[in-house]
DNA sequence: GGACTGACCAACC
DNA sequence: AGGTTGGCCAGTC
């Protein structure tokens, strides 16, 4: 009825819902989320919804698939972000996905 | 109103 | 073994 709301039904809402579910200590892949919620291939999507920052949204958990953390200049305070949350770290710098990786 | 872009991933050569 | 392309949704010019 109101034309000028948004539909709950959009990727994004999926995404962003989502994201507020995985558990502290724990991460996932944009691809991931991209699976879970039926687009194998949206990837993209997921980062763009990231790009926008919602607030509340504890998007430090979202990394790539191979564990690489991204966000701009964001990238290296979500690293420390995790590291507070107890997830471990590879000796590249990266995110240990085989032990921290959360199945929806 | 059409086309391009965007914090990615995986298949293909 | 590494580089290139396609794909998806929404927002912007």
């Amino acid at each position: 009825m109101p034309d000028h709301d948004m539909n709950p039904s959009g990727f994004f809402d999926q995404v962003y819902d989502l994201v507020a579910q995985i558990p502290q200590g724990k991460v996932i892949s944009y691809g991931q989320i991209a699976r879970l919620l039926g687009r194998p291939r949206a990837a993209r999507q997921v980062g763009w919804a990231m790009r926008r920052c919602p607030e509340g949204l504890p998007w430090q958990r979202v990394v790539m698939a191979d564990g690489s953390i991204t966000g701009g200049a964001f990238a290296a305070r979500r690293r420390a972000l995790l590291e507070m949350e107890g997830v471990p770290f590879t000796g590249d710098g990266k995110v240990n996905m085989a032990a921290c990786r959360w199945i929806g």
